[in-house]
DNA sequence: AATTGAAAGTGTCATCGTGACAACATCCTC
DNA sequence: GAGGATGTTGTCACGATGACACTTTCAATT
């Protein structure tokens, strides 16, 4: 590339001061035969070429943290229609060997529904994208498994404390197959009397009056209340 | 100033991709004269001048969030030796109306003893900095208000599931001493007798067997248990 | 020396949430 | 209709919590 030739096109910033890159990533979580995943993207290009990163790149000048990061999830994996939250924003000095970057992170969920009607692929500079099981992870560029460390950790949090489950979910769900995205995510089994009694007791969900029918006993269908949607909705942004 | 004079002196810093600053501020919370405080400084220039803002400012090229947030608070109001954690990162577009800025927020807590040892003043640009009652607040400037409220909301809830309110005492405090802290801080009366069984229950006090003389019956005298601090220091930072 | 004022200190009971635990019901397939 | 697999249901013991009132101890006052 001549730099003389495209320097004319090109239009350069300028500051009185240093200024750092600030990107957003994003960590999406779906569950999937019985398995949590994240979505991860191929990197094309160096640093960490080849090694696998959390989807996310930089704000735009004039667009919000949280537009950005949902921009930046459609452009980079065709995902949309997620539950986004803001999760914590590194910083460290070297943690990009090109430039100083300060990375947002967001905590994302998507629904089996939408995992299921939407084509995950990698676009723009990712080279590729597909989900990964969270306890069979490669080997991460940058500093993204900790960022990934800490989302797992808010998302078990967040599970025992609220009622989040269900945006993993399909709009109806039975109660085995809620306990088994609770026993996933928390990596350890559940008494099925106690979990039951909890998640009714709870008041988040309600017999939507079909049953599943199988290869064994039929299972009562289930689907949240829309109170617990919006109690979720409502607490999930800042402020 | 003469622009063509300075010019050549100023190191300026360009970039292929607009870049918004990046700033911390911090909520630096305390505890006196029964009341809980948060430190904030009068602006000296415009945007927002002589309005009351949060300490903050932009961080350094090399230099990491924490970092910054801890100079920042020294430059500023000349307080340091606090505990500190991330609060939350904004970067709505037009929150600053100069340029575009993303601000992470920092959560601070100072102890008595600190607060008695250290000389509290506005420094460098800020023009002039006070502790405020968090219940009868100035207007603030940008979107400080906003932050705040959620920092309060942090502390309140950090108070309830960890045993975070020592930090805000001198080494040595009385039970009542400590029930005011609470009683602050949630905004709401506590049962004495209930307040104290589930303080001693949790283990993380211990009498040092002094006792403090007044104009009453002396009080028998506690210190937060080793332990306890250090389960804070563990949880405090990233991941 | 006695009284008063003010804060310190202490125990019980009813209720609720929760963890531990096993048997029966219902569908399908063979 | 027997077997296999999953769905569904209740009890009991224990610990945590909220509600609630009186006595103790010191200093200051009389």
């Amino acid at each position: 590339m001549n730099e003389s030739l495209t320097e004319p096109k090109k239009q350069r910033y300028q500051y009185d001061h240093p200024r750092p890159a600030v990107t957003v990533d994003i960590i999406l979580f779906v569950f999937q035969e019985d398995q949590l995943r994240v979505l991860l993207i191929k990197r094309a290009n160096d640093p960490f070429k080849a090694k696998w990163a959390l989807p996310g790149g930089f704000i735009g000048e004039n667009e919000d943290l949280y537009d950005a990061a949902l921009r930046e999830l459609k452009e980079e994996t065709n995902v949309s229609n997620v539950y986004l939250e803001q999760l914590y924003t590194v910083g460290k000095p070297d943690r990009d060997p090109r430039t100083r970057v300060i990375t947002v992170a967001y905590f994302a969920l998507l629904s089996a529904e939408e995992v299921a009607q939407q084509e995950v692929h990698g676009a723009s500079d990712a080279g590729e994208a597909r989900w990964w099981d969270i306890y069979a992870l490669p080997e991460l560029a940058f500093d993204h498994q900790a960022i990934l460390d800490y989302a797992l950790q808010r998302l078990r949090w967040k599970l025992e404390w609220t009622a989040l489950g269900f945006l993993l979910l399909p709009s109806e769900f039975t109660l085995s197959e809620l306990q088994r995205v609770y026993e996933t995510i928390l990596h350890e089994p559940l008494d099925k009397r106690n979990f039951r009694r909890k998640v009714l007791a709870a008041g988040v969900i309600e017999p939507t009056g079909n049953m599943r029918a199988g290869d064994h006993r039929p299972a009562r269908l289930y689907r949240f209340t829309a109170t617990a949607v919006e109690m979720e909705q409502a607490r999930r942004r800042f402020p």
